[in-house]
DNA sequence: CCATGGTACATTAACGTTAATGTTTACACT
DNA sequence: AGTGTAAACATTAACGTTAATGTACCATGG
């Protein structure tokens, strides 16, 4: 409740409140002896530094935020795992915030993340891109992962969402099926438009069409991807492949052609994406493209710090490459 | 990167700070006119107020720390998310944690939070409850949910886990299952403890028993639990009914026991524990306990905020009747 | 013996706020 | 005219830090 202060500590030692901070800081003009005791009493005393202050004084501001569009998908828990790491190794701390995929939200978590002075921000846009966040007035040092920003102006990073969709549709065409399907998110999402762009146009190589009724596009929740594929395949009962935009929108898929008693992968083929902890323990084991999560948090923070600190005029974007990992399914 | 200040505002007003910042909290002593214009030229510069520092000055602090031990169950989320409502509802901002289920990282956790000067705590206790945390010493206003902490002393917002086994072991009693089995977590934690008690007593009512063989405790992420089931039902193959400690782990075992060709849930019943998103969804979808994670977040965080604001000396503890859910397994 | 320089501190100011206290001006009232 | 008072501002101080600057003391050297 009451938190212990330099100047509790420079009372109780007879020294001043500077001289305390230049003993725990290891900084010179200071002798031994008076280290020693300032340390000691700082120990007993169960001292901890006030950070905001500090960052108040320093000007350096050691922290990220992030927001993010879900907080229920595990997709999103390992890339703030890689954050994370990447953050506190290099002496920041991390505020991440959920969007919920809706833009008074996202715009309510900026202002609440600018308004506690962070250094930087990861952001994942959210799904109105039209709408969503103009980047160029953010005015603090930032980059986009997972999907692009609304102007592709911004550093990012991404994965090759258009290799995503080749590697789906290979694996499709390999397998002998001529009746793709996609079940996708909000049409304007870049890794969603770019997905299905390397899926169609990887099809129509081999001369197989994707009809425009043979695609579909949902809410991000498990019960939208479920009543969506109910949909679909009741419109189009011919589909025999369906690439999903996620491995945890697929987890609905799979039940809905459960409940409407087509056999996977007998009748039809089911790839996700993301490669998510549930996907190999789904039963049958879900097929899915695999993105380095973790690294893409890791590697998207250490940069963005990077940035903060070089103040480099950096505009780095990274393309990491999807890989394809079959299933059951 | 570079944030507007009142110092900004007032120059280009040729007011003084003060000025400005009574305009903008709608203090008295301010004509309207010198208002309307300060109001103007904030709005113009795009002004977002230092929350660091006014709550430096203020001594409100205005943030609340969380430490979850799972970031990727999906379970924490629907906390986090009525923890994020009721918090940015009373005017205060989160920062959330997790500890990995590991003592370190929740220290680690505890000391980043209260240098940040938040103002209060909720905490979900990892599994070392013999050394975690000292809640006795953490002198920051607190609460744990989901488990109990170490002494059992401090305010707890839970779900009645001893309920959680009776309803669990009455199900397997109405349909008759006579070789009752458990999967559970580090038989330290509160949660795991009172559920398997509970469990464990009700089935003796009707003479079955649970003997120890049946039990058996691993880490909580699906693999331990796929690797345990397996364990468990080579060691014992007549269980004919599982109850696992949560949903995410019963992922992990409805897979175990399909790879062992054992027939959910004609051979064998299982019942998890949370009702996440994914139980509904599952091929065969799960039955479970649900048990009411946002307004457990909300509430927790309500009654929080309260003790911090009207420095009740609270000491408040609530059980949550939890429901079974049947489903197909 | 006094200037020089280093050591080990203290003092002061600043970060961006907010709260308490001062100050100026105008105007009403006796 | 002199006093009181209210409105509308400015000034100052404080929150807990850290950085820059100031100062007392002692030892050293020419």
């Amino acid at each position: 409740m009451k938190y212990v202060t330099l100047k509790d500590i420079a009372e109780i030692a007879g020294v001043s409140i500077n001289t305390v901070s230049r003993a725990l800081h290891d900084k010179n003009d200071i002798g031994i002896e008076t280290k020693l005791r300032i340390r000691a009493i700082t120990e007993e005393l169960g001292y901890i530094p006030d950070q905001t202050a500090a960052r108040l004084r320093t000007k350096k501001k050691q922290t990220i935020g992030v927001i993010i569009t879900h907080m229920n998908n595990s997709f999103y828990a390992h890339i703030l795992q890689g954050i994370h790491d990447a953050v506190s190794r290099l002496g920041y701390t991390m505020i991440a915030l959920g969007s919920n995929e809706n833009l008074d939200e996202e715009q309510r978590a900026l202002v609440s993340l600018k308004a506690n002075r962070v250094a930087g921000l990861i952001i994942v846009p959210s799904q109105d891109l039209i709408n969503s966040l103009d980047f160029d007035r953010i005015n603090v040092p930032h980059i986009t992962i997972v999907r692009k920003g609304r102007l592709n102006t911004q550093s990012y990073f991404i994965t090759d969402s258009h290799q995503s969709g080749v590697l789906v549709a290979g694996r499709f065409l390999d397998c002998g099926r001529t009746s793709p399907g996609y079940i996708g998110f909000d049409a304007m999402v870049s890794c969603n438009k770019d997905r299905l762009v390397g899926y169609k146009k990887t099809l129509e190589q081999s001369c197989i069409a994707l009809p425009k009724e043979a695609t579909i596009h949902c809410g991000s929740d498990m019960q939208s991807a479920y009543d969506a594929a109910k949909q679909l395949l009741k419109k189009k009962r011919d589909i025999d492949a369906l690439f999903v935009y996620n491995d945890y929108m697929a987890i609905g898929v799979l039940r809905a052609l459960h409940d409407l008693k087509i056999k996977v992968p007998d009748s039809i083929s089911v790839i996700g994406h993301d490669d998510i902890d549930e996907a190999s323990m789904l039963v049958p084991a879900l097929s899915t493209v695999r993105v380095p999560k973790y690294s893409l948090g890791y590697e998207s923070a250490s940069s963005l710090i990077h940035l903060i600190e070089k103040k480099d005029s950096f505009s780095k974007s990274v393309l990491n490459t999807p890989e394809l990992i079959v299933r059951e399914t």
